[in-house]
DNA sequence: ATGGACAATGAATAATCTTGCAAATCGCTC
DNA sequence: GAGCGATTTGCAAGATTATTCATTGTCCAT
């Protein structure tokens, strides 16, 4: 598995998925799922994703904060392909899931894209509400944000 | 300066008021206000805070995050029964009014629950917003919805 | 293909945080 | 005030994470 950008893609599932409390655990994970890295090569990967280890009811865990978000405002093609996980959508409503906390920071962005098929958004936690003006511009849209996902958008 | 919980307190606002960036760090700070504690001592007060170590773009601080509220996750069969008060719709849409503070634990439990009709959802402050992907997908929704809020879901 | 700039990685090591344990302190009751 | 259980703390060892340095791998422009 060659590609870094695919390995955090990973780590962020297997991050999500379930507590980790150690990158030395995170390690063995992903070993597990077919990656071969050390602990050095992981310690670098949290902090470029910008996890934080977070004292939790019984030990720690790697997540997402709301506090590593509110630092900049990067562009969609820098946000995507940390934050994407999948959109799908009816008619003229688009749905973006997000990481834990991508939502508002994604959201932002794509008002200040100025789609023209994009009539505004609504950004939860980790779910975005695209409402575009037609379905045909919503089709468009996803396609958009699917190829933003993918790594290295 | 003998009481933890001021200590505490002291911590929380020096954290909040710059970035801090070890607990060696914090403790010159507090020594500077005239608490003289060990390091060993701040590891175990912000683990008590939960105060989690985040990375930022230049080095890495101490901050709350969202993650460590999000910890337990009761199902909906506890949340709705408390915090259910009416739920509506237009074709695909669902509107799912809670009473305050509700709609954030609710709508998540509602993702976790993962129903195929739901394609997700986006939660203020008492009110829900369910996208679904058909409309009968929305009326299945609303009648399960309605018999999760009565008492004793 | 070859050379060079630059990103990515591992191994070793440094920096930082956590924890077991014993001593000190606190809160109460007598 | 003395006694006693529970809490808090420092110390030092243990565990985890960050970083330095050297090496390898990649992507052009020749």
């Amino acid at each position: 598995m060659p590609n870094k950008t695919d390995r955090q893609r990973a780590i962020r599932e297997l991050i999500e998925a379930r507590p980790i409390g150690s990158q030395e655990e995170l390690r063995r994970l992903l070993f597990g799922r077919g990656w071969d890295v050390t602990q050095s090569t992981l310690s670098r990967d949290l902090r470029e994703m910008r996890l934080a280890r977070v004292p939790t009811g019984d030990g720690v865990r790697y997540a997402f904060t709301s506090a590593a978000m509110a630092e900049d405002r990067p562009r969609l093609e820098e946000l995507m392909p940390r934050f994407f996980q999948q959109v799908d959508g009816v008619s003229e409503l688009c749905v973006l899931h997000t990481a834990a906390g991508g939502a508002q920071p994604v959201a932002e962005a794509i008002d200040l894209a100025q789609w023209p098929e994009v009539m505004g958004t609504i950004a939860g936690e980790n779910t975005i509400l695209i409402i575009c003006r037609s379905a045909a511009g919503r089709e468009k849209i996803q396609r958009k944000l699917r190829l933003l996902g993918r790594a290295d958008g």
